[in-house]
DNA sequence: AATGGTGTCAACCGCGACCTG
DNA sequence: TCAGGTCGCGGTTGACACCAT
């Protein structure tokens, strides 16, 4: 990613540093940064710290708004930025977090250290509506929220236990994602949950059945319905893209382990419009106030 | 090889909240 | 108290890369 915007922005940059040598002009400048104003941003907030933006755009010499300096420090220079894909950990923690908070980008961002609300903004328009545009429904939707949650989350939940039980991947990720949903929590199961399974990413995958002995009557319908599957040998072939996920066979597989007729769901390939049908079957029952949280990913499995 | 469509992401804009004199 | 300045947030845009035809 890192690399793709590096090599992207060379050719804007000659032509920026071009026009700017030759205008020489006093009014502010817009559009990509150039190495040279990076440069002098960077070392600017070095001697200086960061903070009244305005005012550190002229003082730094920057023909730029203080504005325009404060995105390119929080969004893409701070030394504390984590550039990359988003982990399946991250991607869980924000599909969680939007659950409970909506478009709150910053408050979001904030449970995700290095992650800007900008990256997260981005991710959600890009990958998650479009996802929702796959199954032509709206983002905001029972149909594709409960599609996110019994189809994507618990997916999400295998990828990122996978990614901790090879050693890699996630890193302290799960770690700080089990504090932002002890942190959202507020029920004092939740709070259990989160102490004392989610911190060992390994036991998501190995507690799909004794996990459900603990669960409350609410749960246990979640249970009964939407159980899904532990760790299957197919699905190690499926650990790469998120549209991987969205195959039909995957799906099948998934409502298949869930208790779904497999008569009717083997008879034809189902288009996903139908797919999320089968969902929406399945997610009766379901307190609906918050769709997908992590409490449920985790008591499904 | 050319072209049009789509996805991605950095950057900008508008607005409300907050701060300061 | 109030007006102007500043900050931060969420929505939107524009440019580029990639892919399909």
């Amino acid at each position: 990613m890192m690399a793709m915007a590096a090599t992207k922005q060379e050719p804007e940059r000659e032509r920026e540093e071009e026009a700017a040598e030759e205008g020489g002009g006093t009014e502010l400048r817009r559009g990509p940064w150039t190495v040279d104003e990076d440069l002098t941003l960077i070392n600017y907030i070095a001697d200086h710290g960061e903070g009244r933006w305005n005012a550190l755009a002229r003082a730094a010499g920057l023909k730029r708004t203080g504005k325009s300096c404060r995105l390119r420090w929080l969004n893409y220079l701070r030394p504390d930025v984590k550039r990359g894909d988003f982990t399946a950990d991250e991607q869980l923690l924000i599909l969680d977090l939007h659950s409970r908070w909506g478009n709150r980008w910053s408050k979001i961002a904030a449970q995700l250290p290095g992650r800007t609300d900008n990256e997260i903004k981005n991710y959600w328009r890009t990958r998650v509506q479009k996802h929702a545009k796959q199954l032509n429904c709206d983002v905001n939707s029972k149909r594709f929220k409960d599609a996110m949650r019994f189809l994507w989350m618990p997916r999400l939940a295998e990828r990122a236990a996978a990614q901790h039980a090879a050693g890699g991947g996630g890193g302290d990720v799960s770690a700080l994602t089990m504090a932002a949903a002890t942190a959202t929590n507020t029920g004092a199961a939740s709070m259990e949950m989160a102490n004392d399974e989610y911190c060992s990413p390994s036991s998501v995958v190995t507690t799909t059945t004794s996990s459900s002995s603990s669960l409350t009557s609410e749960s246990t319908t979640h249970d009964d319905k939407a159980a899904m599957p532990a760790v299957n040998g197919d699905w190690a072939a499926m650990q790469c893209a998120d549209h991987e996920f969205w195959s039909t066979a995957s799906a099948l597989q998934q409502l298949t382990a869930a208790g779904a007729d497999h008569q009717l769901l083997f008879q034809a390939d189902l288009p996903l419009q139908d797919l999320s049908g089968w969902v929406q079957g399945f997610s009766e029952g379901v307190s609906p106030e918050i769709l997908w949280s992590l409490d449920d990913i985790w008591r499904m499995q």
